[in-house]
DNA sequence: ATATATTATTACAAAACTGTAATGGAATAT
DNA sequence: ATATTCCATTACAGTTTTGTAATAATATAT
């Protein structure tokens, strides 16, 4: 998980990079709005941490990027307990917002709950898709309470789905993860069979899959 | 995860309870001491909340009982910042404190981070043990930086294992936990073979088990 | 309309997994 | 010391999984 700070005050950045690093987020930090944009340009991260007020402009502008690039979660540093400022944050997409002075434990109760709403998982671990649950602390999963019996790589390429909700996984980023291969190891078919295996346990009717679908000449998008 | 919540506000009762279960947590609550006791020796816990000064007699003693049972973890509500109260509370083996008033999001936060200290598990769903990594995200497990292919009955066996860190589990249990079954259906013998199975992969020296150790008589333990 | 590219389906051997039985070893009890 | 109980090890057959090949179906492009 990596999250990206913006923030102009060096204390408060580098405090929050120790606290995040802590519990175990990667953190890129920029200082300012120009800074944050080339590197909000190129990368992608789990989520977006956004100071509003910096001399160089506003966080506004780096969410209304963020936000263009995809479903991605953010949440704003304000420096006051300032309705306007939150009416306007929720407006323009903002899933969160907390207001300066903070607490940290606070700030990383947030963040868990945000990223948590984003993978739909819940405090057990569980994930619920439609009539799908993915317990991954038992490694069972269950389709309308019925319990489905998934193979190693089954279930594998079920959590590269979970893990990627809502993105298109290309074939060949789908073999990476599964198959830890670059170039051609496997059969590039052998996915195609997989997709279907795991679409006949998972999908009340294979041949109209509503969870797993194809995106002709892209990949395969769960949802 | 179930949390037992002794607190004899009934405001505030209601209140955790509901947030909690908002989270996805189930949720006990009892309203005295002499209720707690009765309750908290007939069950086991993920996490324990306790409010310290209660009618008919304080947190304390409740926290003892819970200690005694093994490793489970603890937190106080406290009424003042007292440091007296906490430096008590530590020294009885509570794994935090907080004090009242407090921010549901903090006391979320907080729970959050005391149960992942006691699954070992960091944000991003790794679980790891001395040399094993357990990525639940990903159904991947790796010792000493090595990826170990596990099949899908190991992983599960190993799964339980990592839920229940630290208490011993029986053959009777493990066996209903991977094979659901309440009798003999499968094999005694069986899981005797997966324990050496999944040894073999895990273990630095599978012939001098240092994770999942025999408690003769009883069943199995990890670490 | 036809060709081409992309995905779906089916079938099939090799490999791996799964559960059991038989045997061996170690700890505890008598 | 010996018996007994409990756990470990090994070997093995039946089953399932796994990856591939061959073929069919569907969408896009020419």
């Amino acid at each position: 998980m990596n999250i990206f700070v913006l923030e102009d005050d060096i204390a408060i950045g580098m405090g929050l990079s120790y606290s995040l690093e802590n519990e175990g987020y990667s953190v890129t930090l920029a200082k300012s709005i120009k800074e944050a944009k080339e590197i909000v340009s190129k990368n992608k991260y789990s989520l977006y941490l956004l100071d509003l007020t910096l001399p160089d402009g506003s966080g506004y502008e780096i969410c209304k990027t963020v936000k263009a690039q995809g479903e991605l979660p953010v949440i704003f540093l304000t420096a006051f307990d300032n309705e306007i400022n939150v009416v306007t944050g929720f407006e323009l997409g903002a899933d969160d917002y907390i207001s300066k002075p903070f607490r940290v434990r606070e700030l990383l109760a947030r963040i868990k709950s945000v990223l948590r709403r984003y993978t739909n998982e819940n405090a057990d671990g569980k994930i619920v898709i439609d009539d799908m649950v993915v317990n991954t602390n038992e490694a069972k999963v269950t389709v309308k309470d019925e319990e489905i019996i998934l193979t190693a790589m089954e279930y594998r390429l079920l959590l590269t789905f979970l893990n990627n909700r809502g993105k298109v996984l290309t074939r060949q980023k789908l073999l990476e993860e599964i198959w830890d291969v670059d170039g051609d190891f496997v059969n590039d078919n052998t996915l195609t069979v997989y997709i279907k295996r795991l679409r006949d346990k998972v999908e009340e009717d294979p041949n109209e899959p509503k969870l797993i679908q194809t995106v002709r000449g892209m990949g395969y998008i769960l949802k």
